[in-house]
Parts: C-alpha cells; structure tokens; sequence
DNA sequence: CGGCGCATGTAACTTGTTACATGATTCC
DNA sequence: GGAATCATGTAACAAGTTACATGCGCCG
C-alpha cells in the first residue's frame, strides 16, 4: 500500500466500524461525508477488489439483493492505523462557485445575485441534511463510543454550511454595504 | 473549449484584470486563493500554451528576469463571459486531516490532540495571512471597481478558517463537552 | 408486468501531480 | 562565487470521472 490515493483508507476506516457495501461507502459519502469527502464508484469497487486481493478486506455473504457485505481483517486494521498516525499532506481544494463569484465584476447584478442565491440554497439544503442527521445518530445507541467523535466532524460541516449560508445571506440581503 | 477542466477559465478570469505571468498565477492560488482552488505548474504552463494557439491570450512581451507577461484577447474575454453564466456542477472536496478526525475514535488521546492542534495552527496561520491580504488590498487603489467582490470573496475565507479554527479550539480546550 | 432504485462492475478517458531539468537574477 | 528564489517547461505517472452495461427486487 505504497501509491497515493486515500480510497483504500476511506474504506478501510470505514469498514472499521461495522461491514459495508461498497454502495453504502458511495452513500456515505454523499451525504454526511460530503462536505469533506468525495468517491466515485469507478473508484471504489476496483479499490475493493484490490483490498480484498491483499487480504486487507474479506467479503462475508450477500445480504438483500446482490449486496456484498465487506468485513475489515485484522491485517487491514493494522494497515489502517498505520495510515492514521501520518500527518495529512497540505490541502487542496476546488470550488468552482466560488472562483466564479470572484469573477462576478464581470457579471450582471442579476446574475450575480443569481450565483449568490443558488450558492445559499444549496448551503441551506446541505445544512438542513446534516442537522437533522445529527439528530439521528444522537437519538440512536452508541455501542463503539464513537459517537462523540463523528458529532464533532458533522458539527464542522454544520459550522461550515452556516457560515457559507449566512456570508451569501448578507450579501444578497444589503449588497452594497461592506460586512465583516 | 469543450473539455472539463477549469484551469483555463482561472486563467483567462485573472488575465481579465491584467496582464500576468504563468509564475504570478500560481502564487494566486497558494495564498490568497488557496481555501477555494488550486493549480500546479504542470497545468498552468500547458494550459498557457494551448490558449495561445487558440488566440484567446496573447504574450505582450518579457518583463523582469525570463518572465511572460500574457495578456487576454477580445476572443479570450468571451469565452471566459460565456463560461461564466454557466451554472456550476456539484462541488465535491477532499480533506483528509478532517477525515483523520472522523476516524480518530482509533486513535490515542494524544494522537487526536496532536491533529485538532496541528489543524487549529494551519487554519490560524491562513486566517492571518488572509487578513493581511485584506488589508493590504483595502489600501490600494481600485482602478476597476472590482475590489468590493474581492474582498467579500475573501471574507468567505477568512469565515470559513475562523470556523474551523474554532472548532478545533472547542475540542482542545474542553474535548468531553458537546459543543455548538 | 413495467419502471424505478438498488447494486455491482469496468473501459475509456481526462485531469492533475510529481519529479525533474534548465537558466536567470538577486542577495550575501 | 555560491545559495536561494524566480521563472519556465515537460515527461511520466497516478488518480479520478464518465458513461456505459448488467441484473435483481420491490412497488404500484
């Protein structure tokens, strides 16, 4: 496990806390995930079968439909913490709504406006879906206490929506006037 | 321009401003840009190349040591207006120190310390280096009235890093209480 | 019994990074 | 004159997306 990608470890991490498909690991992704993570299924059943053939990752059984359940083996969790105490490389990040809003002097105000209320939209959907997420994994029990943990990285996505919701908020609410 | 990639549409947007060097775009984005984009040598370089061929840049001359100042042609200026009116595609991001976190249950108390701390220094130092741009670009003159949307631009940013810098804080100075 | 969503899979392609090479200029 | 930084460039590679194909099971 000497390349680069992340996939195998996303999926390694999160088969670390019960069995999974490989459409669970794309669903995960994104809703809850999304904020910070995305996958394609391109990448993950190849990553899957490659896991497998390292004996990192086993399959055990079908469930409803053709539902392949992968469980973690104990040669994958080790592979997996491994992983873990690296420091992250530097991020990079790619939002395109954004480069065009700093491109908006060359826009029409109503199209600007337009970019803005779409761009708040979709924050306020986001929001909406991880709220009530929280709501859910807090009222369901706990038996791995790590509940606590997964709470605090949806309150990140919760903080980050809010804030990139309400910044387009005041924007369109009172354009000219310079906000901090 | 039919293909997917993004890089020639942020060059021909920084162009629109002024005359710029294939050096000078890439430092765009490692500071000022870095929360919402980024670009490596191996795609500006080509990518400066190709647009030239198209005559949607031109280079207008060598200024200081062996750099190209490119400037945007009429025909440059249009493709990037038509680009901008298109509506964004989904947004998907990437970052692995909050997935680290999600997965910290796996990890010892220090480890995970040593990772909000690590990310709470990182969101601190970019805040800074933002506020500072903010400054400095609140000084200068704004010959094409385009600095409004800059810094509203950056004010996205220094949002997003006091965000995250506080979140981290939050789990650092008081990790079993449940914030939001 | 038709359509939709679940579920897996893969081949072709595009995109983007990395690592390297080269040379000029500034600063000490 | 040597080191650091500015500045451009590219080849090899890795990573990731898209578009497609297949089949099952559930629901109306």
């Amino acid at each position: 496990m000497n390349d680069k990608s992340r996939t195998p470890y996303l999926i390694l991490g999160l088969l670390a806390e019960g069995p999974c498909s490989g459409y669970d690991i794309r669903r995960i992704t994104l809703s809850r995930f999304r904020f910070f993570w995305s996958e394609s299924f391109g990448q993950i059943y190849p990553c899957l079968k490659k896991l497998e053939r390292r004996g990192l990752i086993a399959a055990s059984g079908k469930s409803g439909r053709g539902k392949v359940a992968w469980e973690i083996t104990p040669d994958g969790r080790r592979a997996f913490a491994a992983w873990l105490k690296l420091e992250a490389p530097p991020e990079t990040a790619r939002y395109e709504s954004i480069l065009k809003f700093y491109f908006s002097w060359a826009m029409s105000k109503e199209d600007r406006d337009r970019l803005l209320s779409s761009f708040r939209g979709r924050q306020e959907a986001s929001l909406k879906e991880l709220e009530s997420f929280r709501e859910e994994l807090r009222r369901i029990p706990d038996p791995h206490g790590n509940h606590d943990i997964a709470l605090a990285t949806i309150d990140l996505g919760i903080a980050t929506y809010r804030a990139w919701r309400d910044w387009a908020g005041a924007r369109l609410d009172s354009p000219a006037r310079d906000q901090r």
